[in-house]
DNA sequence: TGACATCTACCTACCAGATGGTAGATACTC
DNA sequence: GAGTATCTACCATCTGGTAGGTAGATGTCA
């Protein structure tokens, strides 16, 4: 992954930062304008300046979120990697942040949904769509070159996946070996379902 | 569903009642003692005879969430239906609660799990464990049958389809028609899975 | 070049309201 | 009188958010 590491960070990155990481792991509800201030070092006043609400600064880390899968996805979609090792490339995407007990953003924010202002509702749909998109599409290629049949169709069979992989980070992480755990859910049946014959 | 309808409900009943509509919907928190009191129709303060702190009655409410659970399971099981279609009533246990915008309570508290003290955690890993265990009995029981195969084991089958139900339901609700996108992510899948040959 | 104005990114000090929780009084029943 | 179930009144702490100030960088124009 290229990214700017070693240039400073501004402070609005910062707080988007440590705020996603916060919401990964603890939910909308359980992090504060306070625990950011300590982890940036920046006074908590400082904070609405970068983002005048909480609401506003949530509804920025769920677009920016979208944008950084997006480029996740396209990054395995131009990959020379064969379409059943793209669908397991996508479900890594899912294994990889319970290894330091991060749950997809928006699944999290999908639990705190009845709490969450439309602006941040209408964002969250959005990342559900075009996740599932990205997924059909791919399914419906490997349909396409006969390597597995889609039941009923290639949408219905992306969004069942991606509900599984969201349930199963979920589920995982309360258990002592989530990363094990995850892997030993998802990963079979994946095969089962998405392989070459 | 047989209960205890037309007799008064005692308050600590009507508190648990109340409290874990709200964390199905909101999550853990994201409710408040303040909360309850209003809609039980007692002072905040009298809360604390029935539950001396939060995390007590939240303890409470998953033991008493999961015997309740057992209970349906139970009924599941006594009942002369065939076993694809028991399997279908479980996952009905998960569309129904959509119905009023409930989640599951601890897929709901899964996601709260950084912010729950140890004794509540606990109680969330024995409902996952006692679910996953009554349902693996199922399908063990459709393999010997011979009506499906599972792969790699009954375990780990029931592992994925309780992710899976909880990751739909959570997808499902920020859909605009909730029941209908749990419906078709689920049942099509199930069918194709577990059903008599 | 120097004087002024504006802008950026922070600060201190505060606010009203909510949070979970406690102490102690008060009814009502057995 | 003891026990049960509720109340009022209070508490420290935290919540998101606001008002107003300040140091330093940048721009502008005589």
């Amino acid at each position: 992954m290229v990214d700017t590491q070693n240039m400073e960070k501004n402070t609005a990155t910062q707080i988007l930062d440590v705020a996603q990481e916060m919401v990964r792991n603890r939910g909308y509800s359980a992090f504060s304008y306070a625990d950011i201030s300590k982890q940036v070092g920046i006074r908590k006043a400082s904070i609405h300046y970068h983002f005048s609400t909480k609401d506003e600064l949530v509804k920025e880390l769920v677009k920016r979120y979208r944008e950084d899968m997006m480029r996740a996805c396209d990054r395995i979609s131009q990959s020379s990697l064969d379409l059943d090792q793209q669908v397991i490339q996508f479900a890594n995407l899912y294994r990889n942040g319970l290894e330091s007990q991060q749950i997809c953003l928006c699944a999290m924010l999908a639990a705190d949904y009845a709490v969450l202002p439309q602006s941040v509702q209408n964002e969250i749909q959005t990342f559900f769509q075009v996740a599932e998109d990205w997924l059909s599409n791919l399914l419906q290629q490997g349909s396409d070159a006969r390597l597995w049949t889609c039941h009923p169709s290639a949408d219905q069979e992306a969004k069942g996946l991606i509900a599984m992989l969201q349930g199963a980070q979920l589920l995982a992480r309360s258990q002592t070996n989530s990363t094990d755990t995850f892997e030993q859910m998802v990963y079979p049946l994946l095969k089962a379902k998405f392989s070459k014959p």
